[in-house]
DNA sequence: TATTCCCTGTGC
DNA sequence: GCACAGGGAATA
């Protein structure tokens, strides 16, 4: 589920689940998240409040009252679980924030890839990010000068959170998709104008996604991609069979018809 | 720049 | 059974 649209939609349950709210505590319910978090970092968070849920790239960031930052990943599968501490834990619970008032927000995650972090005001997280892919600021010329000089292909590029951040693998090939351009061009071989195309082709995919938020998910028939999950189905712009492809270990679907 | 690993569920 | 899954850090 979690590219750029679906952790803003995230952040967004999570703000309204608890900022306000004081922590009770926090439950770490896995090996891979407890791997890192110490006994004394679990209890500093009790009593704080949470003043704030903000995102970066795909990471959120809970803000406590004493500068503390919980940073969370989602990876592949995390999700939030808005309920009520008492109630059993719903499946695959990985990590909780109970509070004060009874309210929890539980992390859940099948394959439990997801990280949580905590930094103090001493040691703030750092992130190796390009400007955000939904930035209304990001010029063309800007995002060319990222991707100059560069010999990956572009659905990497697209990829690489330290050249914009906040793209996965749906909403880059959706992306390309969009822009015309073919996933294996080398970055430093695109024209200006094909620069500005997949500006818009970004911008286009990602809107689409945050007006489509929480009605469609993949898996379900009802699927709202162009490109996406569409191998052996016709382009919906010029008909040409959907091809796939695997790029940096990631399968890579786009249409060999339209995209150049 | 390219694999390998982290985990577990699902669909073929 | 086995391949594959929307991510990214750690290796070679």
């Amino acid at each position: 589920m979690p590219e750029l649209p679906e952790v803003e939609a995230a952040a967004r349950i999570a703000r309204r689940a608890v900022v306000g709210r004081a922590i009770a505590a926090v439950d770490v319910l896995h090996p891979s998240i407890a791997r890192r978090w110490t006994l004394a970092e679990r209890r500093r968070c009790r009593g704080r409040r949470i003043s704030a849920v903000t995102r970066r790239g795909k990471s959120q960031l809970l803000h406590l009252d004493d500068g503390c930052i919980l940073v969370v990943h989602f990876r592949l599968d995390g999700d939030w679980v808005v309920d009520a501490a008492g109630e059993p834990l719903p499946s695959f619970a990985r990590f909780a924030i109970r509070c004060t008032d009874g309210r929890r927000l539980v992390l859940t995650d099948p394959r439990a890839l997801s990280t949580v972090t905590v930094h103090t005001p001493a040691a703030p997280p750092t992130f190796a990010l390009g400007p955000e892919a939904d930035d209304p600021t990001l010029t063309a010329a800007e995002l060319g000068a990222r991707l100059a000089g560069r010999r990956t292909a572009i659905k990497q590029a697209l990829l690489d959170q330290r050249i914009l951040a906040g793209l996965g693998n749906i909403y880059a090939a959706e992306a390309l998709w969009r822009a015309r351009l073919d996933p294996r061009r080398r970055v430093g071989t695109l024209e200006a104008s094909e620069v500005a195309r997949l500006l818009r082709g970004i911008r286009a995919a990602l809107a689409d996604g945050v007006a489509h938020l929480g009605r469609y998910r993949t898996g379900t028939r009802t699927a709202p991609w162009r490109v996406y999950d569409r191998a052996g189905s016709p382009c919906r712009r010029c008909r040409t069979q959907i091809a796939i492809l695997t790029q940096g270990g990631r399968t890579t679907y786009w249409c060999p018809g339209c995209q150049h």
